[in-house]
DNA sequence: GTGCTTGCAAACGTTTTGCAGACTC
DNA sequence: GAGTCTGCAAAACGTTTGCAAGCAC
């Protein structure tokens, strides 16, 4: 595939409303679109939801009918870019969008497809022998850990 | 998606030859074809080589030429089912499949692409802690853990 | 001969891209 | 007006599936 993993988002931005998020894109030459501002709003009225592009395509679409998946996609890719959103792999199927300030790693079933989301302490100790032993530093948010859960066990 | 997540395999199987696995099959009223024989032989020459389903397709097709991806990815799948073979997630390109035997966890730099391979004590308080908290218990071969490099910090 | 396996082609679901027109600033 | 952004269609990617012919047992 060859092509860049993630893109390298900058630091967390601090980022508290949908016009500040704005007010970054704007920042490096972006311009704030109908779009870009209700995709935003989707986002900001359930924080710790997460959403499919596709399902985040379903809601901007209530308020902008028009507005296409690819839209959603080129806007996520250049929110993430600033810092304002992640997108975490729920295993084999679609990415799962959110703000950045609310992201959490993630338990996730093999058996019945469940999800938990972890507090990062439960990492603590993982990313601590991975800088030390390897010198690498762990992004928990990214990919959910697999497993089984207490139910399927 | 509602698909299964993954072939929820066997317990490791104990095979340590190709015809080992290839009784295997036969035990579940398979048969020992050509291409499921040199398949067994490509992944049991580099046990601890991760490779993908085209790359594994590739070094079939050497011994015979017309063995098709969709047949390799049966087969691997079957071989999974049997707990032969097991395949990991390394971020988000093609899933890298090996002998059970030689499984282990990875760490997967986001900035340049490298994987680490990690010896599973790494996780051992990751896992203890997840089946402490959630009664969760941890796989983690199945998909690689994100972050940076050593290089790329 | 039974029925598992195969090659092929075509579909799948998610994501990306090329383009011409539309819009923000 | 310059340059960004959009809708659309089409492609890309890894993977799965339906089918008729082929092979293991």
């Amino acid at each position: 595939m060859g092509k860049t993993l993630s893109p390298h988002h900058a630091e967390l931005a601090d980022v508290a409303t949908v016009d500040d998020a704005l007010a970054l894109v704007r920042a490096r030459g972006g311009r704030a679109t109908p779009s870009r501002r209700i995709l935003l709003e989707v986002l900001f009225e359930a924080p710790r939801r997460h959403m499919t592009a596709e399902e985040l395509a379903q809601a901007v679409r209530v308020r902008a009918p028009d507005v296409h998946l690819s839209t959603i996609y080129r806007n996520l890719e250049e929110l993430e870019r600033l810092g304002v959103v992640v997108h975490t792999h729920l295993g084999h199927s679609a990415s799962a969008y959110q703000l950045a300030s609310s992201a959490h790693g993630h338990f996730l079933c093999e058996e019945c497809g469940k999800t938990i989301e972890v507090p990062d302490a439960l990492f603590n100790e993982l990313t601590r022998s991975a800088t030390a032993e390897f010198g690498f530093s762990v992004n928990p948010h990214h990919f959910a850990i697999l497993g089984r859960c207490a139910d399927c066990s």
